[in-house]
DNA sequence: GACAAAACAGACCGGTTGTCCTGTTTTGTC
DNA sequence: GACAAAACAGGACAACCGGTCTGTTTTGTC
């Protein structure tokens, strides 16, 4: 290349993307979805700046620190996968029961078809990024938090209408919560969706699978675990 | 520091520890606590030398590459570590159910009078090094399967004695393990080991809620959900 | 005690990391 | 259209990463 190009490519560097707030959100969808298949610390900053066609500089100017992306990530697009997948669908179901599970069935056959599992954002970043920073930590905890408190908020309006007396609330929601975040992990260590299934027919199983009925009720205690 | 005492530190260089295979040892026990810790990526090569006390050398001579390292401690500790947790309980336990739940119970008990939780060991690796290489993932996934089986084998055994009838022993022990991990995997986010013991109340709850007995014999199936 | 093999020491290297810095361009406001 | 502020470009940096290398010491075996 003559030193004349080079000058002129010098004096005029590049073409603009002249979008403000567009640049931001580009680098929050590319770090979204880097944080979510390879993990915070082995995404690097140079992959996210190439992947999402960003430099350095502009990079640093929206995110000071890896840390402040990360935790941008969290805030606005983890929390919000989980209010889009979860709670709106808890919210608008008939109950609470039947609210958690249509949003488990609906998982599941999302993942079936889609033929691999890279499991739940909120888990992933959690496992990873709880003990390495405290303000990490509680940040995924109020998503956390959330999640079980709409769930549970959802059944406190099914008791006000007469159902689901002796169930606590908390209680319920945690458990929903719980074995769905333990079958996401194992469906993607196995890579296999079917267990989302095997837990949710366990369920229904293990609530029925007494066959002498009500001579053995008090031993039905045992029967879900 | 003078020139002779630093040449005649240089000529003898430092003590060895004479100690076949308690070297090796050593490297597995502080990988295993760091990688538990802060994670595979965010543990160093230099941190875990300079915490063991291991020369680069050496470590290089037991455990090539770092992954080989990492792939020693989920086969030999990891895998340990569930035997030890999950399936000698389990196995020795007077049920599956009754196993499941007395492992459930100890677990919550160590880790609220521990005061802080790490996480389920297995899980913690599992969700950061399972998308990131095969290897990595089909040895968690081989540890994943083994626990589940030995808690289906318990519960085949229960069957052979003619209790647990109406139980699918596959899907029994996914439910186990799965709300296991989940709760573990909340636990370490609140850092508050309650909501174990609020999902083992959960289940007794879920599956006696209902006060009207008999009558709502069908509706029961959507009870432990 | 000779000698091959294993165990270990410690320096070294190329590549990458996250961050910072100095400019240049665009945008909003009067 | 002047001008301050925000948005962005792109290189530079020191620290650190994981891995390799050569050389020395210990161990096992006859």
């Amino acid at each position: 290349m003559s030193a004349e190009i080079a000058a002129r490519a010098k004096a005029r560097p590049q073409k603009r993307t002249n979008n403000p707030e567009g640049m931001r959100k580009k680098v929050l969808d590319v770090a979204e979805e880097a944080f979510q298949a390879r993990g915070y610390h082995a995404s690097s900053m140079g992959d996210l700046m190439a992947t999402a066609g960003v430099t350095g500089g502009a990079l640093h100017h929206h995110f000071p620190t890896k840390k402040a992306l990360a935790l941008a990530v969290i805030e606005e697009r983890v929390a919000a996968a989980v209010e889009e997948t979860w709670i709106a669908p808890v919210r608008m179901a008939g109950s609470a029961r039947e609210g958690v599970r249509s949003v488990f069935a609906a998982v599941a056959a999302e993942l079936e078809q889609q033929g691999f599992v890279r499991g739940c954002p909120l888990n992933n970043l959690a496992h990873e990024l709880s003990l390495a920073d405290p303000d990490f930590r509680t940040a995924l905890a109020g998503i956390f938090s959330a999640w079980r408190q709409a769930i549970a908020d959802k059944l406190r309006v099914d008791q006000q209408a007469g159902r689901e007396q002796g169930t606590d609330p908390q209680r319920f929601a945690a458990l929903a919560v719980a074995i769905y975040s333990g079958a996401m992990s194992m469906a993607k260590t196995a890579q296999d969706a079917s267990v989302l299934r095997d837990c949710l027919v366990a369920l229904e199983q293990g609530a029925t699978s007494s066959k002498t009925g009500a001579r053995r009720r008090r031993r039905i205690l045992h029967r879900a675990l």
